[in-house]
DNA sequence: AAGGACGCCCGGATAGAATCCGGATAATGA
DNA sequence: TCATTATCCGGATTCTATCCGGGCGTCCTT
């Protein structure tokens, strides 16, 4: 289901205007695009069914309803055993602060990224939704200023030396 | 823009589906929440002009592109000047395996989320891209486990004791 | 308390888009 | 060179998004 599949330069013109704005038309697209509106109809569903795009979701602006303030909380846990890791998960993800959980290597066991109303609210939340927890030894908290900057999946350039995902090139050269 | 909005349950309700799926046609949205299309409709797109949602986007599957191996590298800079955050985020955000980029404060000041090919490509990246930069003091990476558990904006249940962001409560109780 | 204004809900009509299908065309391998 | 396969593409049909007008409940004003 993952395997890595060939995508050629329309494909990524596509995926780049779509995970910029999914609410475009399909012609709106084909047209941006240079393709019929049935060619490229069949594209996104070609790219839609080998799991590329996996989703198209609504974003919401935190800031729009109340949540002002977002932040990374890097938790450790206490000697790692499998069920407390599994506590921990079900406990964070059931909070609605919880934008994203992960698992990642190094000192820090998971990183936390919340969205919460203030400083007061944080406070609360780290107090008595995180720091009571008897699995977790000890906690950071990472404030994020501003609006995180998001970019989007590109391909890497064709000059790129390194493993390549490859490219189809579908007749592209006259 | 960004003041806080008043919502009730069932533009939560709303939120809730069209953050997981927003690929759903407005009369099945409609028919989910059990209002008729056109109220559903009006709905979305009052949500939408009021920046709740800020954008429908398609979301792509790093790995199914070849980019199996995601990471947080945390960044600390040399003693900050502006132009040096400028120069640093302007060239990273540039780089094809940025997803996104994250200024903190705590000890590090930026968290960068990268998707690479694998580890190999994880060490060029870092060796070649990051360190090389003059402006970057010192980077410490963390691997990312498994795939990132996410969730989508939810309201606090009514019961929350603290700063609340309201509800409109709009001819709920018959 | 009564009147008025505003916002929201709702059904229907129309324009426009998504989707399917068959033939044409180019790339691939023997 | 020829057969095969995958993709491209144009058109027709069905479904949807979207707009509009009326009705109703609620809140504010006086």
């Amino acid at each position: 289901m993952s395997e890595s599949v060939q995508l050629d330069p329309v494909d990524w013109q596509i995926l780049s205007i779509l995970q910029d704005d999914a609410s475009i038309t399909n012609k709106a697209l084909a047209d941006r695009v240079g393709l019929p509106t049935s060619s490229c109809h069949e594209r996104v569903r070609r790219l839609r069914t080998a799991g590329v795009i996996d989703g198209i979701r609504a974003s919401v602006n935190p800031a729009a309803v109340g949540r002002g303030l977002q932040a990374f909380i890097a938790v450790r846990l206490r000697p790692h055993r499998r069920d407390m890791i599994e506590s921990f998960t079900a406990a964070v993800l059931e909070l609605p602060e919880t934008l994203a959980l992960y698992n990642v290597s190094g000192p820090e066991d998971f990183f936390l990224h919340v969205a919460v109303v203030d400083s007061t609210d944080l406070q609360r939340l780290i107090i008595d939704d995180l720091a009571s927890r008897p699995e977790i030894a000890h906690c950071q908290t990472h404030l994020i200023f501003d609006r995180p900057l998001v970019t989007s999946m590109r391909p890497y350039p064709d000059t790129h030396t390194g493993p390549t995902t490859g490219w189809r090139n579908r007749g592209s050269t006259p």
